[in-house]
DNA sequence: GATGAATGAGTGTTCATTCAT
DNA sequence: TATGAATGAACACTCATTCAT
């Protein structure tokens, strides 16, 4: 995968920099090249093309969050019923640390990926994410008696959920903060939700 | 003021086509007007630049969502008093479908100012939407006894509420279902903010 | 020659001070026009080309310098000889009210003719007011007794001293002020062409 | 750096031919990377615009040429005392060989600098040289007697004078040729002023 | 492995001029 | 007389990519 050619490390170095300043489309590959010390010529002997370089930047971190999401929304399943719903957050809680740990050792490739990919493959990561989670939490949502909300307000406030991660990820905060900050706007959106349910559960008794 | 010309509105079906698919920035001019038609010459006699045309798609839409978001805001703080947290909904869902039906007859040019607006000078559009509105909520907050939530997570809850917003306009749902929708994601940030505000009020007690 | 339309008359107008601004080149024939309150259609019925408009405003001031100019020249040639150029300075000193005059209230198409000009017929004016005196004047400086100085020298001088006619032009001295400034101007070459005569003389004699 | 670039050596020949034909504004940098043979992209891989094309060209004869006639101007000092003004000759007319043999070796560039540079830094360079050269020589003036000629007057002249070098210099004119014109046209300033001051002075003591 | 020379299509913008109405 | 719509070529400048060396 990563082979450490200092040209290469040099290169990856200022594309880094260039993407997060001015995004992959607005980027000029000439100064990425240029500012890391080497020509055109030799950017093109590593890859193939200005996107092959944005990938060989955030791929792995890519694949890693995908992983830590995924393994996240699957814990949720032990708790998944009706009368756990309140003992949900520990599964979620528990997690949290991880995922701050991650954001903060990742900062600038999620950064790259949730904010700066217009015109890669990357363009819609967080809608994948949220595609993919719903696909997973659907199933859970029954049992859990959740069933009254509407699949595509769901997919509203999973969308708005994980727009706030980008956020934290795009501030500054420190590892405690964003533990903090992820554990408040979870509490936000589950007991949300939780009432939103009860209400409707409500509305359909009474009808 | 010559809205009659039918080179014009050609010029301007072209644009927002092109702007909706490539947004401002990777928008062509060139293929705008050449698509409409006609030559670049032809445009320059209707528009100074590029970034006027997008205004002339944009401005009043934008005008009249600020004006009906404001009007929607200054409106709440008749309730915002511990008590009567509970009835800030009435004021609130009063004018959803208001905003429902503006969303439906300005989708597009609502789509192009929230979403494709990069490089124009409604980039920062929603982020203003949220700065204005936390300075106007920020003192009813203090007298609603909701003091407690952080100001930054405030700040990332209200990006995510307007996210949600970008979103609905986004997608391709009709009066009804808009006015449901965004009726559903209130309930979760009021009832979800004001628990989260209780926890924390219960934990400072303890502490 | 000049049938005033007042629409004429306000392009005119407007032209003269883009002219003036910009040059004739770098003026554009668009605002122009526009900030004469018409369009572009309007002013192709006068002039046939934006030179031909350039033309309309400095036409007849050109000629009456070239023939004030050569008027003055003319009246040289009754001192033309060796032992009456001490009093060459009348036959042109008297002049020179008439000059500051004619700049005083022709500066503005003076300017134009003489440094804003470059790309239209009247490029080289000053050039052809050079030649045009030389021609009258050779003839002359064999029977004062200058035959020594050399053609290419005097043809120098003569720009030379057309130059600072522009100076005088250009700036914004008064009659009075022009008056003097010329005269002193004419002191200097004439006495300094006199003196380099005289100092030839005597190297040639010495030869 | 690269001086031994062909394509470098070809760019630059055809823009000193396009500078020389048009001026820096008129000429077009298409025409004159096409006529060398290359494309846009080519040129723009050895300079970063069309002004520092220019400059490329001029920029040294430029500073050469400012450092010359600074060093005859502060060679005058010397001789600036009322009894020595018929001195003053010596030490401008030893230098004229070095100015001549200067102007026949930069001779496209210094028409560049002089007649060609509108647009671009060179634009006021000969009132530079003017403004430089009156800073330097009022003090001589008053001690060398010339206190009475008038400053606008003296400025005007001063720009006549280094206006004949632009003529010199445009003209195609052979070494020996230069030297005895600048020769010439100096005894003409010199004396004319000279003979100027004196006549000033016998009126203010008439007066 | 790396250079550096070169391409060619692209950008938004300005211009003088034409012409049907 | 004057409009206003339209042209088409020109402008300086940027870009990702190619390729012989």
């Amino acid at each position: 995968m990563t082979r450490n050619s200092s040209t290469q490390e040099a290169i990856l170095t200022s594309a880094r920099r260039h993407f997060m300043k001015h995004g992959f489309k607005d980027a000029s590959l000439n100064r990425i090249v240029s500012d890391a010390g080497f020509t055109k010529g030799a950017f093109y002997g590593y890859y193939k093309s200005k996107e092959e370089l944005f990938d060989a930047l955030v791929e792995q971190t890519s694949e890693e969050l995908v992983e830590l999401l995924g393994s996240i929304t699957s814990g949720w399943s032990a708790y998944a019923e009706a009368d756990q719903m309140q003992h949900l957050d520990e599964a979620f809680f528990q997690q949290l640390p991880r995922l701050a740990d991650f954001i903060v050792s990742h900062r600038d490739d999620l950064r790259l990926i949730l904010t700066k990919a217009q015109g890669t493959r990357y363009e819609g990561f967080t809608d994948s994410l949220v595609e993919n989670n719903i696909e997973h939490i659907e199933p859970m949502l029954d049992r859990a008696g959740l069933s009254g909300v509407d699949r595509d307000t769901y997919r509203l406030l999973m969308t708005a959920y994980y727009g706030v991660l980008s956020q934290v990820v795009t501030g500054d905060y420190g590892r405690e903060r964003i533990i903090r900050m992820i554990h408040d706007v979870q509490i936000v959106f589950q007991n949300g939700i939780l009432s939103l349910a009860k209400q409707q559960d409500t509305q359909e008794k009474a009808a």
